[in-house]
DNA sequence: AATGAATGAGAGTTCATTCAT
DNA sequence: GATGAATGAACTCTCATTCAT
């Protein structure tokens, strides 16, 4: 029993370590040039134990996808339990700030998702689940009037290219002189957001004081 | 001398015909599938006849990248020669539409540019180039007042951030169940330009007239 | 006791678990690509397991080399027992067709025993004892003069090419446009026994009749 | 031109050798051990070097076939061409020897051709041609009444069973006691093939004169 | 300028077998 | 008695690159 159940629990300690030591080949080094050799290598284990845990590299990357995807959901869903309701506006803003900011932190999970190979079929449905919060949070801010009547699909599609935007080049362009992250964050996501909204602006010094702290 | 011009020409052409090759086999089997091999079998040369004119397989990838930004680039700065000049504000969005459209247009040449791999230090200011264009249109929107006076960069940046999300997302996942491309890419461009407007709109229906024609 | 016996029961029952498993797999995936996992996989034990009944490999090939020379010991040897005796060349020809009829009837066997490798020496004796059965056979026939005066030994090994050559390419061509295997096996075999017949037949009609059931 | 030339018989010359060298591991170690691995460092050349010659394993193994089959219809054939007449009986037997004959002296290409593995379609139709030799020698015999009207397809595949099974039973049991493979063959042949004669013997004797030397 | 032969390295994967538990 | 984890060696095959010709 115990002696199984340490089994169990080593087992499952490796299995993490692999797609640990996978995930950072595969980001180091690109997914040219991972390989199943150098992952073993690196765990030091031989080649042949990491097929006692994944069928085959594909499976491997599959796997790396996945927990990217569930890490982001649950941070995107985590937002809404154990909190404070404030306006739907600002909820939204909240979401795509909390996108940009799982991207930033975690790149890794960042790429995995989005960045590293064009989807399989079968991976699709997990943008759709990312997509409906995003979706879910814009509906609210027309249902509830806050934004004009804007088409909501159109609208969390275009803002969803806003937050991708800023997080795909902020990770792959580490080089580029950007600005301040906060700022560009606060940019992209305030003139999207604040150009729905239902009451105009009666100035532009107001507006911007909405995004003093995005 | 004309022998010698001849053997140029034909040097030159043979240069084109490999970079057509290379280029298509990235792009109809992926990048991680592209050989050298496959490359010389595809022109039919043999494959030490490729090292001839490219010192490598990563040259032979940077001069790929290069052509797709300035053909990117091309189109950036066609823009501004022959045509009558409109608003400053019409011409950013002209720009930010021509941004989308060639990529649109040449997923290859987005996907060399932009998305397949974290770009090497000597290539990086290709992107600036095609930066300067887009902060130009904002800095002239901003000096002639037609917006508010935000922080250039941060705006052109987060311009950027925008148009690149969209493109690089229809390119990536063409399986996404996208509004029209149209649509959207006027919903992308109208809610983050028109909130940079100097004077605010005094109502919705106005700002939305100014999306008809993106 | 009882539970020793049990066990030895359930060992026992084991081991020839194991064996089926083994011979279907050879047979249906062919020896190249027969593997101990793969057969651990199929009785669902771990490939371990397999060790605690046979030393490796080896000794499992032999062991199912052993047991489709049995059979076909057995099956001889059957003729036998429990039947009117005919005359000695019609128990010949009953052995013959035995014979191939074994093969054809088990190929998997007949591979086993005389087609899939070379044997090794230890296993060589198998081969004896069946070839003793028909050397028996022959020998009778000899002796008691329905036979010319041919050499038992030769005559023998004769006999038994000719059966081992029908039965061996019915097994391994069957896409060759074969006859009727029933003419087929019966023109072999009554063509070489009979024409060891002591009376020569006065016509070809005769000789014909004697092979209408071969 | 010379340096062409050159270049050409080396290739040649080396395809030989890793033809040679195959055949030889495939007979020396059987099918299941061979490696490409193991032919590369026999011949002394990179594993990659024998893919220069051959696409793969499967297309070497399929040559090899290729080659013996050649050998041995080229045998058979050269038979008829450049000799004398003799009757058609005498020519059938003179057939069935060549056959044994080669099988006995090439065992190597015997094996490739028959008993290595199952043959795949696209192989049949060199066992066709080789059957039909044979067939066309009972062919004459019964259209020239030296044999009885038997029926020519069946005969000839009895006929082929026979000397394949004492080729094959020689080449692959060379540890069984067999008796003086002359007499054996002669055996064998004259045994089958007398059987068919059109005018029964009067006597044993008359027979076994015709066999001394088969 | 172009070739084709060659290589060393390395890819993914499977294997027979062992052994602590 | 049975397991599952582990390994080292082997497999087929492809690759980027070099170099004599």
């Amino acid at each position: 029993m115990s002696a199984i159940s340490h089994r169990q629990k080593h087992k499952e300690e490796l299995r993490r370590v692999i797609l640990a030591a996978a995930r950072d080949i595969f980001v180091r080094q690109g997914y040219e040039s991972f390989s199943m050799r150098k992952l073993a290598e690196k765990i030091e284990y031989s080649p042949g134990s990491v097929y006692l845990h994944f069928k085959n590299k594909e499976e491997l990357f599959e796997c790396l996808v996945e927990d990217s995807f569930a890490r982001l959901l649950k941070t995107l869903t985590d937002l809404r339990n154990g909190q404070e309701p404030t306006s739907p506006v600002e909820e939204l803003k909240k979401g795509m700030r909390a996108y940009v900011e799982f991207g930033l932190r975690n790149p890794n999970d960042y790429r995995f998702a989005f960045m590293l190979r064009p989807p399989v079929k079968k991976r699709e449905y997990k943008v759709h689940e990312a997509f409906d919060v995003l979706r879910f949070l814009v509906k609210r801010c027309v249902e509830q009037r806050c934004f004009r009547a804007v088409d909501v699909e159109t609208t969390a599609q275009a803002l969803w290219a806003s937050v991708h935007g800023i997080t795909s080049l902020l990770i792959q362009r580490p080089a580029f002189p950007w600005v301040a992250r906060k700022e560009l964050m606060a940019q992209v996501i305030c003139t999207t957001v604040d150009g729905l909204a239902a009451t105009p602006m009666a100035n532009g010094s107001t507006r911007r004081a909405s995004c003093k702290h995005p």
